[in-house]
DNA sequence: TCTGGGGTCCTAGGACCC
DNA sequence: TCTGGGGTCCTAGGACCC
């Protein structure tokens, strides 16, 4: 039980936190756009042949997120299967949030189809209750657009989520402070958000079953078993507020990655390679959209049996241009690659990202060069923007099932240790980062 | 869940300095 | 040459989220 020293919230909010949450988001803005898919099960990802969303029609007959589009034709003929329309979805998310923010400027996106909200102090401008606010909030969406969302209304962020998934679709779930305890003795830990399978494993062995039981224990205890990240969930489940509702749009990335998994695993090394770059390619789109460049690259190799190879290279300078680094690239790409393994996937990520700018050239290197790649890519950028992805391209992304590979003689290495874990991560320090036009 | 794709944050321990 | 203490920064990897 809760010690004395350290009570439960019991004010009913001493702020009030909204968490509104789009009920089967994708699947639900496609019926809102073709009426006539209401009331039937509808599901979206037909380009990855997984379920990326399931309208809950279709989870009725079990059909789920993940599960292979081939499976889910056999449980249910009548299957609609649509083709994810992000740019449909980022528009009813858009009008989702400005409706939200109609209400009070403190909205925070928190992905494309969830948000909070922070109402803390609108019931005197409202002259009606929070409850009564998030329910204008949830019909005013609802009507709108022609979608379901469900609202969760607590102290905190972390109460607020629990709520708003509590009933489902179009659940409306105030959970005010002297509710809390009653309410997480409902719940399991594994609902907690930032209570991942092993810290839920972990809690269970010390007896833990709920929630509630969480923030039984004494606030010491928490912070000793979780660290930090404990100790905060802690008091966001007894009501105090640790994570404040940030209405910052995030305009930056701390790093960008790519990965494919291919349709059938492939040991060909062309095959392999044409992945790969095509990846590098989709990562350095994004980076120059973003105006960043970065330092650092990791390239990896997944194996069939979910291995993984990588290699990890430090640049001399940072850069935004996909033909600077394809040589680098290429380097690493033969010292992973190995004959006679089966690989199923390809991965690049770049990291410590920095903003662009154009002045920090070394004296030495070519900058017309470098300038004149820079613009080419924004070129390629903007054409591939107007008439798909891809279709302007490096010719080394095409697979040619017979052509060869001719061997570069490229920037030497300086090899770096070998790094332990389960990824087989090797790091590289480049001296310098070549520029092959 | 037998594994799709894209992210963030925290932390222990090493490197380095005084 | 050995021994001691203490601070900061960096990094690899774990855990988690949508």
């Amino acid at each position: 039980m809760p010690t004395e020293k350290q009570p439960l919230t019991l004010s009913s909010y001493p702020s009030a936190i909204l968490h509104v949450d789009a009920d089967a988001f994708f699947t639900s803005v496609e019926q809102s756009v073709h009426p006539e898919l209401k009331g039937r099960p509808v599901v979206t990802g037909k380009e990855r042949g997984i379920i990326a969303c399931a309208s809950y029609e279709a989870k009725a007959i079990g059909i789920r997120r993940g599960v292979a589009l081939w499976d889910a034709r056999r449980m249910c003929r009548e299957l609609v299967v649509l083709p994810s329309d992000y740019e449909t979805y980022s528009i009813y998310s858009k009008r989702m949030f400005d409706i939200m923010r109609r209400y009070t400027p403190t909205v925070q996106e928190h992905s494309v189809d969830e948000g909070f909200a922070d109402l803390s102090g609108l019931r005197r401008m409202y002259r009606t209750s929070y409850e009564e606010i998030a329910k204008r909030m949830q019909r005013d969406i609802c009507g709108e657009l022609d979608i379901t969302v469900s609202v969760g209304l607590s102290p905190t962020k972390s109460l607020s989520k629990l709520a708003s998934d509590f009933e489902k679709p179009h659940g409306f779930t105030p959970v005010p402070g002297h509710q809390i305890h009653e309410f997480l003795q409902k719940l399991d830990l594994s609902d907690v958000w930032g209570f991942g399978p092993n810290t839920v494993n972990l809690l269970h062995k010390h007896g833990l079953r709920t929630p509630f039981d969480f923030i039984s224990r004494p606030e010491k205890w928490a912070g000793k078993m979780l660290g930090k990240i404990g100790l905060e969930i802690w008091n966001e489940l007894r009501g105090k507020s640790m994570y404040p509702v940030s209405p910052e749009e995030k305009i930056t990335y701390a790093s960008i990655s790519k990965c494919k998994t291919f349709t059938s695993p492939s040991s060909d090394r062309d095959f392999v390679y044409a992945k790969l770059i095509r990846n590098v390619e989709s990562a350095f789109i994004k980076l120059r959209r973003y105006n960043l460049q970065a330092r650092e690259i990791y390239i990896g190799l997944r194996h069939q049996d979910f291995t993984q190879e990588g290699l990890e290279a430090r640049l001399n300078r940072a850069t935004s241009i996909t033909q600077e680094i394809v040589p680098l690239v290429r380097n690493i790409f033969e010292q992973l690659y190995r004959e006679g393994i089966e690989y199923r996937c390809t991965l690049i990520v770049l990291s410590r990202l920095e903003p662009l700018r154009n002045e920090q050239f070394e004296l030495f290197e070519d900058r017309v060069k470098i300038e004149k790649l820079f613009r080419a890519s924004r070129v390629i950028d903007e054409v591939n923007e107007q008439f798909g992805k891809h279709k302007l391209s490096l010719g080394t992304s095409l697979f040619l099932p017979n052509h060869k590979i001719t061997e570069r003689d490229d920037q030497p290495w300086r090899k770096g240790k070998l790094l332990k874990g389960e990824t087989a991560r090797k790091r590289l320090n480049l001296p310098r980062l070549s520029i092959d036009v």
